[in-house]
DNA sequence: CTGGCTCCCTGAATGC
DNA sequence: TGCATTCAGGGAGCCA
């Protein structure tokens, strides 16, 4: 499932591909992908606009274009790639953005690449949008807002401080865990992330926001930002039929390791079920009167 | 405000 | 072997 690591790994492999390059024509696949606005506006919007950033907001990405941003979401199975234009459509392929051959000729200062890559920049391609289980969404709107507006702040920005985490946390009274899988308290954490920041934290996910302690919340905010790097590094977790590459899988101390050794004591990690989402903890090291 | 539940989907795993 | 059932999971929406 790709959380805020895989979702900045993906963008990063996407936009040297991606930037500079002009949107020819949209098929969809499978409509219903489309959140806003209908298939036919979409096609006639999205037609002839150029892709002049790639970006991240939480699990979003965000692809500006000329006159609109374009929001993908990849929620539980989707996949975003470059294919070249003529390569066979797979089985769940939803959306698909031909994209003209190359970015635009060099502008003002702008270095080339001296070689291009294989099969880019030389022939057509297509930007490719799969998704199995048909979760992922697509926007395109002008106003960003529209669709990220309502986020928590970004977890590795600068502005999201251990002292500003330690106040939101005050300011509510809910369960750690469903707190931090809020997109609109703290924006870009799943299941992994979350289950691994609290083991780190040393943070029982069932306990509540507003008794957490200064020091405690100073130990999430680290943690968070800990793992968060850790999986960027590790170009993301490669789990079930979503395949990156990445391979932070091997690195997770409680996620998904129900019965194995917690590395920290040896006691075996426990799985519960909070907020209807599986829970992995270390009944040791996170303890909820602590 | 909080939390519980349902829905959207498919394919892997499990049950018989 | 083969068919039917169960389950996971992000986020929206509904209800208590």
């Amino acid at each position: 499932m790709p959380e805020l690591p895989e979702v900045e790994t993906i963008a990063r492999k996407l936009r040297p591909e991606l930037v500079g390059k002009r949107i020819l024509k949209a098929d969809l696949l499978w409509p219903r992908t489309l959140a806003t606005p209908t298939p036919a506006k979409f096609r006639k919007l999205v037609k002839g606009q150029e892709i002049q950033a790639v970006s991240r907001r939480g699990k979003y990405f965000v692809i500006q274009l000329s006159h609109y941003h374009l929001f993908v979401h990849l929620r539980m199975s989707g996949d975003l790639y470059i294919k070249e234009e003529n390569a066979t459509p797979e089985k769940h392929d939803r959306m698909i953005l031909s994209l003209t051959p190359g970015p635009s000729p060099a502008r003002g200062g702008e270095n080339p690449p001296l070689r291009p890559r294989e099969g880019l920049g030389v022939r057509e391609t297509k930007l490719v949008f799969n998704d199995t289980r048909k979760f992922g969404r697509v926007w395109l709107v002008r106003d960003p807002d529209e669709v990220v507006g309502r986020l928590g702040p970004e977890p590795l920005s600068e502005e999201f401080t251990a002292q500003a985490l330690y106040e939101s946390l005050q300011a509510r009274h809910r369960q750690l865990k469903p707190l931090l899988l809020d997109q609109s308290f703290l924006a870009g954490l799943g299941n992994i992330y979350t289950d691994e920041a609290l083991h780190r934290a040393r943070l029982h996910p069932l306990i509540r926001s507003d008794a957490v302690k200064r020091e405690q919340a100073e130990a999430l905010w680290a943690a968070i930002r800990e793992v968060l790097q850790e999986g960027i590094r590790h170009n993301g977790a490669s789990l079930d039929w979503v395949y990156r590459g990445g391979d932070f899988q091997n690195h997770f101390r409680v996620y998904d390791r129900k019965g194995q050794p917690c590395p920290v004591c040896g006691t075996a990690v426990e799985r519960l079920v909070i907020g209807q989402r599986s829970t992995h903890v270390c009944p040791d090291c996170q303890r909820i009167g602590s």
